[in-house]
DNA sequence: TGATAATGGTTTAGAAATGGATCAAAATAA
DNA sequence: TTATTTTGATCCATTTCTAAACCATTATCA
């Protein structure tokens, strides 16, 4: 045969693994066993697990077997925030407010909307304190998973929010809060807490998905200015 | 000279445990008794119970005999999240999992469309085999996050599926895997899986979101089960 | 009480299976 | 063609399994 089917062996083998077919710790089928099965010499093989091995996925026992290497869930983690981009950051707050708000409709209590009540007040004074507006919206989408009850999206909102607060998310983060998307900004959250008030799930998650959608378009705007500065300098 | 065994005898009882065919504080059967039901040597038996009783999941007295401890499963971080109810946790998969149809139906490639597929097939031979069928469940829901190529998105999930392979959840979930519940999954995974081949995001989306209704409605008659049961005894 | 059975722990020698290495021939790509 | 890669086969060194025995302690029961 050719060649190139033994990098397509690894990334089947690297899709196997990824796809948690075979987990962590777990011994793979013997070489030659799992060459039958793949269909391709024991030799093609091999080369593709020593690729795999050196790519960490795998480490092979010589004369007991190959076994698929733990991935450390703190390694997973530190990933996949350092590498979150503003856009999936984005999406994933796209995935989980609307349906949040629809949530806070059910279990939302008075003093809830009294709190939120509250941050789209302190919000309205920060029209110009980009700092103060940024940590009360903060807050305020926070308050909002707190208001659902409902603890493991109280987490996944937290660690979102953690995510958002690095250092440089914050910066990018202030650059795009000029007066008029904080006027905008702070109409949304009124009338996201007004639908909520009203008990009307279905408008309270249209009016976030508007409020993302805002937040979405000023950040692409703001990557693309400071793509441009990048160019100019 | 060398295999391996030991490592899937280790792995197959893990799954024993898991699956609840052993129940925590019951005595394993005689070490012989059961090296020669797994078909293998009493000292490979034992090679697999010592790895287990590292990960926590069996304690040996000796001349007395080898139970099955509380499980310490996934000492992860996740303190406040461990406390999480069912209910709590179908309505988090609420939120995300209908959005991340959304954005495969931008993202998922070829090879994803691929692997959900065989995915697919793998569950439908496994109508009679809960704890196949739990495993390839999960992978399937992996896999559409990965397809959305957003690495926050599927560091979410990931998180998600920790606290469903946590031990108490497991053996609730392979209780309401009934053949019937089984077939109606499998329905709807193809039908969610057609509608992102076909580019549709809002009938993904419509079809994932019934998908776990019946979810929720299969749990919720669980805990109504489990309450009776309780007062009845 | 005392005898017997049952259990986990340990050791041993031999057998079987595994990954590692090499090489000539075949197949493929350029 | 020419160069490269895969294949298929064989041998090797070593690990790990098997099988069987024996030990020490506990449980059971007469």
């Amino acid at each position: 045969m050719g060649r190139g089917s033994f990098s397509d062996v690894a990334t089947e083998l690297r899709r196997s693994i990824e796809s948690g077919e075979f987990q962590r710790f777990e011994r793979l089928p013997p070489s030659r066993t799992l060459a039958e099965n793949l269909g391709v010499a024991r030799n093609t093989l091999r080369a593709a697990l020593i690729q795999l091995e050196k790519e960490g996925l795998l480490e092979t026992r010589p004369r007991s077997g190959t076994y698929v290497t733990s991935p450390d869930q703190e390694v997973v983690v530190l990933t996949a925030v350092e590498e979150a981009t503003p856009l999936e950051l984005i999406d994933a707050r796209f995935a989980l407010e609307p349906h949040i708000c629809r949530l806070c409709v059910l279990h939302a209590r008075r003093e809830d909307f009294e709190l939120l009540d509250s941050l789209c007040s302190k919000m309205e004074t920060a029209i110009c304190d980009p700092v103060t507006f940024a940590g009360a919206d903060t807050t305020f989408h926070r308050a909002l998973a707190l208001a659902t009850r409902n603890d493991l999206l109280i987490w996944l909102i937290s660690q979102i929010n953690i995510i958002q607060s690095l250092d440089k998310w914050t910066r990018m983060r202030h650059l795009t809060l000029d007066e008029q998307i904080i006027r905008q900004y702070n109409k949304q959250h009124r009338e996201t807490l007004n639908a909520l008030r009203s008990r009307e799930p279905e408008r309270a998650a249209v009016k976030m998905k508007e409020h993302l959608e805002t937040a979405r378009i000023s950040l692409m705007r703001a990557e693309e200015d400071s793509v441009a500065n990048r160019m100019m300098a």
